[in-house]
RNA sequence: CCGGGUGUAGCGCAGUUGGUAGCGCGCCUGCUUUGGGAGCAGGAUGCCGCAGGUUCGAAUCCUGUCACUCGGACCA
């Protein structure tokens, strides 16, 4: 069938042609997402949000299996209590909405919806914790918060959004920092092992970590149009917050103790992720650990003799080997059902049809490359399973390579601008650890510090931007 | 939040000097088809983004507003 490099859905515009438009494109045309009547607040719809409920499930797994709880807070967090903690409220205060009427009457103290709930987990440690055998605290929760963004984008940037917030505390710092890096490693391998996804794991600076922790680690993903995409983050609060909320505990020393907490988060902002990561010109491509559909069975000529018959069994072998399968048997033409399942993205197309049945076989179709092979039915499961496992790691290699690929290194603030210009991606350079390098970086060159990667190299004694000794080696990059 | 563009059927669009809305695709019904977005016949679908105003009369003119979109600033 010659039908490579031609393309089939028109409805989608080139990625090369306007990366943006191809995105949109991509969210709407496979059905992940709609649009509602306020800014920023999107609808998930079934596809879209059955991408979520994997991504929960395989997470909150992650979770439970290091030992955390899940917990419910209050949507709406008394203005009083937010501004307890300065950094922290200074940081959301202008994105925060407000609510100030309780059905016809105004309220006496105004509450913010929930940008995040630092302030609210905090507000419960303090009544839970009270003995070094309180602790740790193991919390996570999984909801939606606020945030009341000026532009937004499907999944990027929505005012609403999903996410899951780790909430812990410790009786020493050092406890509380190996859980920042254990729940970071917990993402990095989400990252790389469900989603296909390669991460370069580092350290925010200062400018950009989060408001009132101490320390902020980061995931950062590259995207297909090499724009960096932070994809998870991790945070070491020291006892900041527990300070300002007079968090106390009785130590084994019989004194009191101030706990030291963590915090970390991941948000509905992968699947924008992984859509600009593994998706091309005919659209979705899912990593199959992920899709909600996994193989599609597409019965060919369904009207002869046993087709659908044959189909059906199948679907059933699928299924029983674990495989999250369903079967397409409407009227619509075998044309349509192709070009339709992979503007969805599913990984794998298996189709059967009277020919077929005649030899024993059946034709799968990788969503990733294309790549057409008859396959006896004698070895269907193991190889269905195989192609899925294979399509997961050639996804994964192959973004691995945009990524290594569009790493460079930089000695000087022009070269670096250069490169941004000409090839774009990650730049590498030494940094000697102020803030007014990185604000001439974001002026001159149009980039932000990405992190400080926990693998550093050593790449001159000098900072390119000012010429100061160098402290540590930086990524940097246009975010979105 | 600042600047540019755009809002008419599910999608893509046309709509003249203001006169009461159309095309293609899709959708529905029937028949014929079925190995890469099928064919024929028939049919349905509109708060012309929303709210005011001008006018005998507004998709069309005016004001405001909301949303989408592309840049920029800000942010997960």
């Amino acid at each position: 069938m010659a039908k490579d490099n031609k393309k089939k859905v028109e409805q989608i515009t080139d990625m090369e042609v306007d990366f943006a438009q191809w995105y949109t494109d991509v969210c709407k045309k496979a059905e992940l997402i709609d649009y509602s009547s306020i800014k920023g607040m999107f609808i998930y719809r079934p596809y879209g949000y059955a991408i979520w409920e994997n991504i929960q499930k395989e997470l909150d797994a992650r979770f439970k299996a290091t030992g955390h709880e899940n917990v419910m807070m209050p949507m709406l967090i008394p203005e009083s209590l937010l501004q307890k903690e300065k950094d922290h409220v200074e940081g959301f205060a202008p994105e925060c909405a407000w609510v100030t009427y309780g059905g016809s009457d105004p309220l006496e103290e105004r509450y913010c919806i929930r940008p995040t709930s630092e302030t609210l987990f905090c507000e419960h440690f303090k009544n839970v914790i009270q003995s070094h055998r309180d602790l740790p605290k193991l919390y996570n929760q999984w909801c939606s918060v606020l945030r009341w963004e000026k532009t937004s984008r499907p999944f990027l940037r929505h005012r609403e959004f999903l996410w899951q917030e780790g909430h812990t505390m410790h009786a020493t710092a050092e406890e509380a920092k190996a859980e920042t890096q254990q729940m970071l490693n917990v993402y990095a391998d989400f990252l790389e092992n469900v989603l296909a996804m390669p991460v370069v794991k580092g350290q925010k600076t200062d400018k950009e970590k989060f408001n009132g922790a101490e320390e902020t680690y980061t995931v950062e993903c590259m995207m297909h149009d090499r724009k960096a995409l932070q994809s998870g983050t991790s945070h070491y609060f020291g006892d900041g917050f527990a300070n300002a909320f007079d968090i106390t505990f009785t130590g084994k020393d019989n004194k009191l103790h101030h706990p030291h907490q963590t915090s970390w988060g991941v948000s509905t902002r992968m699947i924008g992720g992984l859509i600009m990561t593994h998706g091309d010109n005919n659209g979705l491509v899912l990593p199959p650990r992920i899709a909600p559909i996994q193989a599609m069975v597409i019965p060919v000529a369904q009207h002869k003799e046993g087709v659908i018959e044959a189909a059906t069994a199948l679907l059933e072998r699928l299924q029983a080997a674990g495989i999250r399968a369903k079967m397409d048997s409407s009227d619509q033409s075998m044309g349509w059902k192709a070009a339709e399942y992979e503007m969805k993205g599913i990984p794998l197309r298996v189709e059967i049809g009277p020919k077929d049945i005649e030899k024993n076989q059946c034709v799968l179709v990788r969503r990733d490359n294309g790549e057409k092979v008859f396959i006896s039915l004698d070895e269907l499961e193991s190889t269905a399973l195989a192609t899925l496992d294979a399509i997961h790691d050639g996804l994964y290699a192959r973004a691995k390579k945009n990524l290594e690929d569009h790493t460079f290194e930089a000695y000087s603030l022009e070269e670096a601008k250069q490169i941004q210009e000409e090839k774009g991606g990650f730049i590498k350079t030494m940094w000697c650890g102020e803030l007014d390098c990185e604000l001439k970086m974001k002026e001159e060159a149009g980039m932000t510090s990405r992190c400080m990667p926990l693998e550093q190299e050593h790449l001159a004694d000098t900072c390119p931007i000012c010429g100061r000794a160098a402290k540590k080696m930086i990524y940097w990059g246009v975010a979105y």
